[in-house]
DNA sequence: GGGTGGTGGTCTCAAAAAGAGACCAGCACT
DNA sequence: AGTGCTGGTCTCTTTTTGAGACCACCACCC
């Protein structure tokens, strides 16, 4: 028994899972989390959180995404089976995008994250102000 | 009233608070979450919130990071506020890494990400496999 | 029937970020 | 005098991202 007794079981056990128990090379969680870690992934699932979206109307919605992202990120969510993509054989067929439902679960998780970000982000700015401050 | 009548309200909060009330290009949630977007950054956070550990330790903990990522990452952690770096006037002068009040409150929301990785990675790698079949 | 505009993309090329690995000063121990 | 550990930085290559041109299809409008 050293210094190391640990009293937050539960954040172990995370940090356990990610280094995948030792086996820190390829570990599932950290495939996931990689998923996420896209520019625009968490923006994206936010919109289709709230309701499904064409192409077009995420363009609009997010001006400063590069079609070329945009379709790159959809296809990585789709894949992860967070995105139900769907086209309409309309005269221009028409492609919507959705939340699958293990896509909603995992927004329920993303989210907690989302809503830190919106009550602390004045502490955090202010971080790095004051740090970038003594490094000047 | 169309048909986007919400009954999420607290979603559509986050993509509000994401977008920034339609000022989307510099809004402060975003800026927030990108610091968090890079490939290392949670697993440093998790790491360091199970304890406080030193470059070298981090480095042995992380194998498949590089001297320079390490270095960078606990950059930018420090300057948003989540980790304390602290030198210590030992011999070979000696540096630990800890989370502060702020990064220990942001990993809590983080963590919820985490478990629920943990829980749904078996389904994320399905999902994966089948829409790679499809593909083929 | 010839322009215009909206559909959802792909292709190419430049810029930015990440990874690999050499190098460094300082000191302890042998 | 050589070896090793400390926490880094510097340079070079590869990967990722961004900007923007281009594309086929069809509807609409004259």
């Amino acid at each position: 028994m050293d210094s190391r007794i640990v009293n937050l079981r539960s954040k172990l056990d995370v940090y356990k899972a990610m280094t995948g128990g030792g086996n820190l090379a390829d570990c599932p969680v950290r495939e996931v989390i990689q998923g996420l870690n896209g520019k625009w992934s968490s923006l994206l699932m936010a919109a289709l959180a709230e309701q499904p979206y064409r192409f077009g109307e995420l363009r609009r919605l997010v001006p400063d995404i590069s079609q070329r992202m945009l379709t790159q990120t959809l296809y990585d969510l789709q894949r992860d089976g967070y995105v139900h993509r769907e086209v309409f054989p309309t005269k221009p067929p028409s492609v919507e995008y959705s939340l699958t439902d293990l896509g909603r679960s995992m927004f329920g998780a993303l989210q907690h994250l989302l809503q830190w970000a919106e009550l602390n982000h004045d502490a955090v700015r202010e971080a790095r102000a004051g740090f970038d401050a003594t490094q000047a």
